[in-house]
RNA sequence: GCCGGAAUGGCGGAAUUGGCAGACGCAGCAGACUCAAAAUCUGCCGUUGGCAACAACGUGCCGGUUCAAGUCCGGCUUCCGGCACCA
């Protein structure tokens, strides 16, 4: 054989799989599926390490079920709707389509240098007509459902981008795009009611256990479910009512004040009625003024400025000081919070600076708290109730209970819980994404597109200039329509909607792509899916995997699908660094994948980038580390080339009881080998262990390289480590079985099975310690019980040595592994 | 503050159920081949002491359970990530 050439066979192979469709799939109901999945990226223009790492772990699993015997769904595309492409167009002149179309054909090329197994007939770009009309009708469907709603809200504002975003895409405050400041604006926006499934989105969490726990528990903080109870005071002097709510109810006697944020709907009424009505009115303004990190920063100075009005405790008449303030959060709970400066380290802060009465309701049980030498609140949840009548000397966690029975008993207390989760606002001021397929008409209001009209197809006459309306609006064409109801003149939405919505089903249009009655068959969809195993990266961890799940419950719910959870197992890859942190251009430490598949292949690449750290972790990038994973694919072409002729000359059933001793051990190495590289594969991911133990095994194969070697084996070792590399390294793998075997793709092989009889070994090493520490090792039978081994041990030189005139305590014996003597003095 | 994850040689990492810590790779050292170098093949490679046999120490820290602990328990430290004035 020639030497190792990765740039002239993996072109060759690249191209003859795609002639011969190797990668083609079907639905075929009698057969089991498995679906493989890595998320789907954003045409950029250009792969980076992170695609090429994400793609190698997907392209293994792939290229392992299909060996199993699996129907494998593995497939690619482009999530192709978004700004950079409308950038492009500001900027350069380019149309988006034009840019993004460019980049979408340079990334696929790349991709298809990598040797994945992609099923390339199953595409999906979500910027095509083809798919966004099913994008526009899964809205309709929403709104149907009364799951999609246009509201005026205070609403995140970017000014870079020249759009509103989702609290999901405001990270410490900033814009998760391009990190400037977000502000708040008052829009009239639309919602998706993602609300609705707060409660099954968090329970379902427990259903995953397929998906690591941190990203289970980044979902469980965002959704931040809380359950409490809801009083309510009456306002004496202005004849109203004010809800607080509280998850602490035990220290409801406690109360001193309340606390309301600005917009709270009591405000107005308390500042028409106030004889300090300026003042307090620009105290609101001040605050409204201030930004969101400002405002919600724990570390901000808490304000705030006394109204005057009073509110009632219903549990004990008492009066609580109605305070307007900078530090309640204006849409959770009702926006007022009850004061209690004893039980909340806040409300401590609050009432210290504003001087405001304090009640201890809580004491600890192992010591005495005195209100006036206290010099912070008393947060701990355990303790007994004081000062609050007939649940003094109760259990703080009785008293929880206990009180909001009372309460709803008596009428003024309601049990609630409350969620963090806000609902998702989709409509975004720019021109690159799905119209909102929606009318306005003078008459009818909000019209939907009729489902024939569909798609409401993006213009092309705009101009991109941002602003705080979208493009859209400038082409007078796509602006102006008739109603479809009553057929006036009206007007088109002119907000596209957020592209996470075009990314929240594209996994299941891969399973029936070209569908143009319907976004998906329902058997098809219900074969393929749900996703066996995605693949992505953690910052996808609430975002797209959040919405994506409430996408599939809706959709559930509505009859579309079988199934409540879109992905079964997630694999969150880590990143891949150079010099300790994420590659970048800024930082000028960027690897590029062309030059490294240039230089070695891709085979190489994937190689390195799947050994040299486990999946989930992240990956520093060594450039010497890539020449190891040549190296030891040179050593493969090598070995095999070495015993090319034993190989070809070999039979597939060959007497194994006439190997020698050494070829016995050789032959049991790639058995054991077998069974490790499979569970690691199949169980674990652990793609890192599964490729070392096959470069142990070819080191073992190199111990013969001056040795003759029995042709039946030689066979059997070349087969084998040809099919456990297949899927790290399909190129090679392919060039291999086509100079040895002949027959067929190596893809379509049977995966290999190990043989228990082979792994037996005559002899076993064992270990003697004398209390817990190695002091000698011996060979025996393994089939040795423990009475035989124990005694092996003993006549050992090593043990007499050591236990000679000392008393022996206990002999512990772990069959095939160990004997412990116990000695004394 | 709350929640989650992690810490092992010079480096990336392995040890799956408590049973030989450091597999495999990188780097390094030595030998073979070569006029020489590269490539390749072979061997060595935690620390300390010792010519060696061997011994002691060693998986972030302190303590515990156990014949035996990287692994289990209790208490910390540091780092990474999420949430955070959410009542």
């Amino acid at each position: 054989m020639e030497k190792y050439s990765p740039q002239a066979i993996e072109k060759k192979w690249q191209d003859k799989w795609e002639k011969e469709q190797v990668y083609k799939t079907e639905a075929d109901p009698n057969r089991p599926k498995y679906y493989a999945l890595e998320m789907f990226p954003y045409p950029s223009g250009n792969l980076h390490m992170g695609h090429v790492r994400n793609y190698a772990i997907g392209d293994v699993m792939a290229r392992y079920k299909t060996m199993e015997g699996y129907n494998v769904l593995h497939p690619m595309g482009f999530d192709s709707f978004g700004m950079p492409a409308e950038n492009a167009a500001i900027k350069h002149g380019v149309s988006p389509a034009d840019w993004t179309f460019s980049n979408i054909e340079n990334m696929e090329k790349q991709q298809k240098k990598m040797g994945l197994s992609y099923d390339w007939d199953r595409e999906v770009l979500t910027c095509t007509p083809e798919y966004y009309k099913w994008t526009q009708w899964l809205f309709e469907l929403f709104y149907q459902k009364g799951l999609a709603y246009k509201k005026k809200a205070s609403v995140n504002w970017c000014d870079t981008c020249g759009t509103v975003l989702a609290n999901e895409q405001v990270i410490d405050g900033k814009c998760w795009r391009c990190d400037s400041d977000v502000q708040k604006k008052d829009l009239s926006q639309w919602f998706l009611k993602i609300t609705d499934y707060a409660d099954v989105l968090l329970k379902d969490l427990d259903k995953l256990e397929g998906w690591p726990e941190r990203v289970k528990t980044m979902q469980d903080n965002w959704i931040g479910r809380s359950e409490g109870l809801e009083i309510t005071l009456d306002v004496p002097e202005l004849d109203e009512k004010l809800v607080v709510y509280t998850t602490r109810p035990d220290t409801a006697y406690g109360i001193t004040f309340v606390a309301l944020a600005p917009e709270n709907e009591l405000v107005d009424k308390l500042i028409e009625k106030s004889d300090k009505a300026e003042e307090l009115k620009a105290f609101c303004q001040k605050v409204r003024n201030q930004s969101d990190i400002e405002r919600t920063s724990s570390e901000s100075e808490k304000e705030g400025m006394f109204t005057g009005f009073y509110a009632v405790n219903p549990f004990n008449g008492e009066k609580a000081q109605l305070w307007i303030t900078n530090y309640v959060v204006a849409d959770y709970g009702t926006g007022a919070v009850m004061g209690v400066p004893s039980g909340d380290s806040r409300d401590w802060m609050f009432a210290k600076k504003y001087d405001l009465p304090i009640i201890l309701t809580l004491q600890p049980k192992d010591k005495e708290l005195v209100l006036e030498e206290m010099t912070e609140a008393y947060v701990e949840k355990d303790g007994r109730l004081v000062n609050s009548a007939q649940f003094t000397g109760m259990d703080m966690h009785e008293a929880v209970k206990a009180i909001m029975d009372y309460a709803e008993e008596k009428g003024f207390g309601k049990r609630k819980v409350n969620f963090r989760l806000r609902d998702w606002l989709i409509s975004r001021q720019r021109y690159w994404g799905a119209p909102i397929p929606v009318i306005n008409c003078p008459h009818c209001g909000e019209v939907l597109v009729p489902e024939e009209d569909l798609p409401v197809m993006l213009p092309t006459d705009v101009s991109f200039e941002a602003g705080s309306v979208s493009p859209l609006a400038s082409s007078e064409k796509f602006l102006h329509c008739k109603c479809p109801k009553c057929g006036a003149d009206a007007t088109r939405e002119t907000d596209t909607m957020d592209t996470f919505i075009c990314s929240s089903w594209y996994f299941l249009r891969y399973t029936d792509p070209h569908n143009d009655k319907a976004p998906f068959d329902k058997d098809k969809v219900n074969y393929w899916a749900p996703v066996d195993q995605y693949i992505g990266g953690i910052e996808h961890a609430i975002l797209h995997l959040l919405y994506s799940r409430f996408f599939t419950k809706v959709l559930k719910d509505a009859g579309l699908v079988d199934f409540d959870e879109p992905f079964k197992n997630l694999l969150t890859q880590g990143m891949v660094l150079k010099d300790g942190s994420k590659m970048s251009k800024s930082k000028g430490n960027v690897v590029s994948p062309e030059e490294i598949i240039g230089k070695y292949g891709a085979d190489t690449a994937r190689l390195f980038i799947l050994f040299a750290a486990p999946v989930d972790r992240d990956l520093e990038w060594s450039d010497q580390g890539v020449e190891g994973a040549y190296r030891f694919l040179n050593r493969v072409w090598r070995i095999l080339g070495h015993f090319e002729e034993s190989i070809k000359a070999g039979k597939d059933d060959y007497d194994v009881s006439a190997l020698t001793k050494d070829e016995k051990e050789l032959r049991r190495i790639l058995h054991v080998t077998i069974k490790k590289v499979t569970e690691d594969v199949r169980d674990r991911f652990m793609f890192n262990t599964a490729i070392s133990s096959v470069m142990e095994l070819v080191n073992a194969f190199y111990g013969f390289q001056d040795k003759e070697l029995n042709a039946g084996l030689a066979r059997e070792m070349a087969v084998n480590l040809v099919k456990m590399l297949a899927p790290f390294a399909p190129h090679i793998t392919e060039e291999l079985w086509s100079h040895l075997f002949v027959e067929g793709s190596v893809h379509q092989q049977k995966w290999p099975v190990y043989d228990e009889a082979a792994m037996k070994q005559d002899e076993i090493e064992i270990v003697l310690q004398i209390n817990g520490k190695v002091r000698d090792k011996i060979m025996v039978s393994p089939d040795l019980d423990r009475e035989a081994m124990e005694k092996v041990v003993m006549e050992l030189p090593r043990a007499k040595e050591l236990t000679e005139g000392k008393q022996i305590v206990k002999v512990i014996c772990v069959p095939k592994k160990l004997v412990n003597i116990v000695v004394k003095g």
